[in-house]
DNA sequence: GTAACTGCAAAATATTTGCATCCTT
DNA sequence: AAGGATGCAAATATTTTGCAGTTAC
């Protein structure tokens, strides 16, 4: 994962600190979008908040993450798959946010279906969040 | 527009005080969705912030208003239409957020399409932002 | 060596809670 | 009259900013 992460942090030209490695590490071994507040508490050696902040700013910033919208006022956070790149960003998946545990996660097998706006609407992201119950949590 | 809130107020057993009447007001005469801080700033008289939390914290438990979610982390509110009551509540339509002017409204026309989601998810809400230019910033 | 990043302190904002008082029913 | 709503003060929590010291390149 080491080699993943310094990777990542190569290729969007960002210093490798440990403060953004471990954030990385952090955002790789979860499957499901992270909030600031998700990011302090489980990250391994514990950051300074202000540090946080200024990671996920600049991770935002370069798109090496994207947000996800949340129904609690407090945005989470998620990395962008491989089909984003620096040029350009392709998140028009869903987001499913379970309401018994708490995780949003990605459905990346289903896509935003195509919507026919009104006139003089133009589109430049499209983010759409279900809240239900998770296939793990309905059994 | 008196007549109205108060009407609405008694609809949904809430106590007709100024504040609730005003916050009232407001999201009748503005047709887009407000944050916390829009209220404070638009509404007539000055209210107490306090008030205006526990006020919105009021309309959305008895299902007067709906939250409106939003890509900085703070949550705005809009009215329920017609289609919701006390029962039940019915607002799969699509929030337009622009980004040049910042305003996010309800396209009511827009329906959010059906989707097909893995097999053990159940559906409970869903939220679809978009963003992008509407119609009197594209001018 | 230099620009960028971090951590600490502190400022600025935002949200919640307790309580006495006032208002709606 | 009684319970609910408000406003003020104060406690918490969150986010931003400035600056000096440290680190990656």
């Amino acid at each position: 994962m080491e080699a993943v992460s310094n990777r990542l942090l190569k290729d969007f030209r960002l210093r490798t600190t440990q403060s953004r490695q471990e954030i990385l590490h952090l955002f790789l071994r979860s499957d499901y979008a992270l909030s600031h507040g998700d990011i302090e508490k489980e990250v391994e050696s514990s950051l300074d908040r202000v540090t946080v902040y200024r990671t996920l700013k600049t991770f935002l910033d370069k798109g090496l993450i994207h947000k996800v919208l949340d129904d609690e006022g407090s945005l989470k956070y998620a990395l962008c798959n491989e089909a984003c790149s620096v040029a350009g960003h392709h998140h028009n998946h869903v987001h499913f946010k379970c309401v018994e545990c708490g995780q949003t996660n990605c459905l990346t097998d289903v896509e935003v279906p195509a919507m026919r706006l009104p006139k003089g609407y133009k589109v430049k992201e499209i983010n759409l969040l279900i809240q239900g119950v998770c296939e793990a949590c309905s059994g």
